[in-house]
DNA sequence: CCACCAAGTAACCACTCAGTTACCTTGAGG
DNA sequence: CCTCAAGGTAACTGAGTGGTTACTTGGTGG
């Protein structure tokens, strides 16, 4: 009962092509849903948003909602792992290994500050996800098992680049990675606590370039032999 | 009304005392009711947090807690401030004028690391209050004008590494400040999501010397001339 | 030992919010 | 044009939830 309606195996052939047609429009309407959850959430956490708020973004109404996804957790854990999918897919498409291991490596940095300057929302359901301890992220059938295709990368150009000579010996490229990651998330992260502290805005575009020439420059200078 | 009760001025004095005696106990469930609030607020971010857990934590009634601090979001501008005041009051203990350039830049990148690994709510206060667009934090009188005296020891010491030709000239010490901060934050903020991804913990006493002794080699590694 | 009053308690209130229910709309098949 | 089911609406419910009020307790000066 309340399940999102599928086209069930085994309907008549004409009332199939029914289910399917009206479902256009319900999968239009669980989109929008999921959407309106992803801003909400982003914004107010999961705690502070409101469900009522995510219907009304989404010109769409609580009983759908309640429909498609059941509970309010439940949504989360949808937006959750969407959000990770979309960050995975964008990664798979970062093309590295025909580059000499310094571009590549500039690239692999570069990507993911830019990511999270596309996509601030990221971070804000990253911290709330942490602060659930993973609690949703552990329960997620989806997203475990799956793995970073940028740690592959950069643990790729890293052998390549110590194989040439231009790169430091003896890299963990784990713990190269999670700083990457800390480099590029952590001022936008924080980017109102830093610009009501230090005064200057975290996220414009200077802000940012200014910021992809740094960490680039950090982590070319630590990895020259 | 509903002011915490103090000493006023032009009290007789034995009143005066009977006062203050008095505010010894007030003091003490104030304080109570403020730790039990960092304690919550840190688990479960503003929206999250109950006020009557608060209250039942500190051993305390809703009614003081609205005496002393009259609303939810003022006793969380106040955890707020005590917080970050109890970070800079750490740093100002921070001694590296007579280390030289490449100590006393491990000292200082340590201390973050190791300040995080003791106080892993700080990141969780400090992510909550940036989800809020550090709305309350630009309301407090105390905390913005005030700068972190880490920078400050930060400028010295690239200075004086640089003077010797042990650094590279030219570093700007904020964009570095702001790498330092996220090195040694990432991995602890994001602990639970990192183990859940990566199946290793991230926060056991290996894990944090670990990361410490990656991190140092990476600044240290990009400050060569 | 009494009067006083700050500190503390518990019951309460107005309102919010996740989740439900009863009902309406639309559109395709017969 | 009638039926039927999926998609959609809006009013409702009950468990909280921040904040308040009426009352009790206990230490202190007189």
């Amino acid at each position: 009962m309340g399940q999102p309606s599928r086209v069930k195996p085994g309907l008549p052939p004409q009332r199939e092509r029914a289910a399917a047609a009206l479902s256009v429009r319900a999968a239009a309407t669980r989109q929008r849903i999921l959407d309106a959850a992803f801003v909400e959430f982003a914004e107010k956490g999961l705690a502070g948003a409101r469900v009522d708020e995510i219907a009304a973004r989404a010109g769409a109404n609580k009983r759908m909602l309640y429909a498609h996804f059941g509970a309010k957790e439940a949504l989360w854990l949808e937006v959750l792992e969407t959000t990770y999918a979309a960050k995975r897919a964008e990664e798979r498409a970062v093309e590295v290994a025909d580059l000499p291991p310094a571009e590549a490596m500039a690239k692999l940095v570069a990507f993911n500050l830019r990511y999270v300057a596309r996509h601030p929302e990221f971070l804000a359901i990253l911290h709330q996800e942490n602060l659930h301890r993973a609690a949703y992220l552990a329960s997620s059938a989806r997203i475990p098992a799956l793995y970073s295709p940028l740690l592959e990368s950069l643990r790729a150009v890293l052998a390549r680049g110590a194989a040439a000579g231009r790169f430091r010996a003896g890299v963990d490229p784990l713990q190269l990675y999670v700083s990457m990651l800390g480099l590029s998330h952590f001022h936008l992260a924080n980017r109102y606590t830093l610009s009501a502290i230090f005064g200057t805005a975290m996220d414009s575009e200077a802000a940012i370039a200014a910021r992809e020439a740094h960490i680039i420059e950090v982590v070319l200078g630590y990895l020259r032999p």
